[in-house]
DNA sequence: CATCCAGTATATA
DNA sequence: TATATACTGGATG
C-alpha cells in the first residue's frame, strides 16, 4: 500500500512555552506537527491562517491538538487527540505508529520490541526508519523508543528534544549518550 | 572491545 | 540497481 501522492494542507500555529509548533491539517484530521525550528512554515502559518479546507472541524481539531500538545510537553498524558491522518504513511509505517501510541506516558520500548509488536521481529531497522518518518512527533510518541541498550538512538527533531521530552516524563536513560 | 554481517522497509540517487 | 538509515544479535579478530 503506497501513501497518497498529494494533498492540500492547512497550517496553524500552536504557541507553547517551548516555542511555536506548527500543526498541519488535511481534510481527514491532524496530518503533521513541526517543531518550533521550522521558521518558514511558521511564517506561512501566520500569513494564511486558514483556507484550503476551511471547516469548523479543523478549528475543533486544532483546539484538541493544542491542549494535547501542551499536556504532552508537560510530561503528562495528552488526553483526547484529534483524528490523525496517517494516510501519508505506508501500511508498515502505520502499524509502527499505531504501536507507538500504545506506549504509556513515562514508559519506553526498544526498536526491537516495536518490531515484535507488529509481527515483524526482524524488521528492527525498518522500525527506526518508520519512527523517523513519523509526521506527528510528540503526540505520536516516537521519542519513547530507545535502542536495545536503553540509550537514545536518534530523533528527527533533534536529540535534545528527545532527551527533554523523556526527562519531563521521568524516564531515566542509560548513562553516556 | 572494534568490526562486520544479515535481515527489513524506505528513501534517494 | 545500489547505498544508507533513528537497529540488533551474533560472529570474528
Amino acid at each position: 500500500m503506497k501513501p497518497k501522492a498529494k494533498a492540500e494542507f492547512v497550517l496553524l500555529p500552536v504557541p507553547t512555552r517551548d516555542g511555536k509548533f506548527i500543526a498541519r491539517y488535511s481534510e481527514k484530521g491532524l496530518a503533521g506537527l513541526e517543531f518550533p525550528s521550522a521558521v518558514g512554515l511558521a511564517r506561512r502559518a501566520d500569513r494564511t491562517p486558514q483556507r484550503g479546507i476551511p471547516t469548523s472541524s479543523i478549528r475543533r481539531w486544532h483546539r484538541a491538538t493544542a491542549a494535547a500538545l501542551k499536556r504532552a510537553l508537560a510530561g503528562r498524558a495528552p488526553g483526547v487527540l484529534p483524528p490523525l491522518d496517517v494516510s501519508v504513511g505506508t501500511a508498515f509505517q502505520q502499524r509502527v505508529w499505531s504501536a507507538l501510541r500504545k506506549i504509556g506516558c513515562g514508559q519506553t520500548q526498544s526498536y526491537g520490541e516495536i518490531a515484535q509488536a507488529i509481527g515483524k521481529p526482524k524488521a528492527v531497522r525498518a522500525v527506526g526508519g518508520a519512527c523517523g518518518a513519523n509526521p506527528i512527533p510528540v503526540l505520536v510518541p516516537c521519542h519513547r523508543v530507545l535502542a536495545a541498550n536503553r540509550k537514545l538512538g536518534g530523533f528527527s527533531g533533534g536529540l535534545n528534544w528527545k532527551r527533554t521530552l523523556l526527562a519531563r516524563e521521568g524516564v531515566v536513560l542509560a548513562s553516556g549518550r
